[in-house]
DNA sequence: TTTTGTAAGTAAGTATCACTCACCTTATTT
DNA sequence: AAATAAGGTGAGTGATACTTACTTACAAAA
């Protein structure tokens, strides 16, 4: 299989198009089907042939630039030697992420969590998929001795991501500047090192 | 002043009531202003009477509970004396609060934040008084000695208020248990102690 | 070439929702 | 008794997500 190209009208690519840009001026929800079929130049009702619901068309649109950022770091991440480089690179590209692109930063960490049905969107699997990336690079870095036997994985990867999730939701919401490579090493240090005197 | 009693006419308190008990079976966005009604035995027009409209209604709900659960922390850290037992404090109380209180932390978590009229609420007010109380701990903590000089307090705040809210997010919205001072414990040896080997 | 089937797209709805507004009722003050 | 005001009502209203019955385009089958 070359390619998973499901068929892609036209129609359905000037939709999401459409929805995407809306998207970097205002939020989702006062984002109007009306206005995206105009903007699109189609009709409402086409929205419905192509997507079940709103919400729907969001979760489509946020899949595709999931797997655009997994692809990224994915290769970043190969470049690094150790497991803690590797997790402090997870932080900064995370971090640059974000900030980056602000708007869908704060769909991610303030919108789309609250509806049951992101969880089992495509969106949600990229998701899983990233944490998945991260928890095994944690296990690597317990087996080779770089991170402390008695860590629990899956706790440290709540905090990696935790921090880095709210070390830029303040800056993100209220679209504050923030000194990425400052903030990632800092994060770094305090989850590698300890804040203890 | 005794008490801040503004008029509290029946018809508001049983609005409230009812929207706080219709949030322990479904989310915000799917509560309508007509069930809302309905519950409390009033008629919907009522609810605009009180409140500016079903945000205004969720605020002041939450600035309720908010106050309970500062008032309980306030007295909880008291007791403790250096300020890393502080910040352990902390974080038990933060995620025994959460899980104690599940939908509330949900909307917490993830419903309130995503609108800008959230910031201008009383409830934000008591988060950032929360917030405040955490960065004094820390400063405390520096200048005793206790935790490191070269720590940036703002960023500490922030990893260990995103390691709360990440530990306990996916266990809050599936409904998952979770062993509290298990989690806290690891939370707090992460940042304090560090996990490099 | 004609027929048929299907995918793309349209236009005119409908149901539901948050929110409004003019009015009623009751009780307290003057 | 009259006036005032607060508590409460119920019938709207406009906007919005979503539906449904239809049309057009076009390719494959006959």
């Amino acid at each position: 299989m070359i390619g998973k190209e499901k068929s892609d009208p036209p129609g359905r690519i000037k939709i999401m198009a459409s929805f995407s840009g809306l998207m970097q001026e205002k939020d989702f929800s006062s984002i109007t089907t009306a206005q995206i079929a105009k903007n699109a130049g189609v009709t409402e009702g086409l929205i419905y042939k192509y997507f079940k619901d709103k919400k729907d068309l969001l979760y489509q649109v946020l899949d595709a630039h999931f797997q655009e950022f997994h692809e990224k770091i994915k290769i970043r991440i190969t470049q690094a030697t150790s497991s803690i480089a590797k997790l402090d690179l997870i932080i900064l590209a995370s971090l640059e992420e974000y900030l980056e692109n602000r708007l869908l930063s704060k769909i991610i960490l303030l919108e789309v969590r609250n509806s049951q049905a992101f969880f089992n969107s495509g969106a949600y699997k990229m998701v899983t998929i990233y944490a998945r990336t991260i928890l095994k690079i944690i296990q690597e870095g317990i087996a080779s001795g770089e991170i402390a036997a008695d860590t629990n994985p899956y706790l440290l990867r709540k905090v990696i991501i935790g921090a880095i999730e709210h070390a830029c939701l303040g800056e993100v919401i209220f679209g504050k500047p923030l000194d990425i490579e400052k903030t990632a090493a800092g994060i770094s240090d305090i989850i590698f090192n300890g804040v203890k005197a």
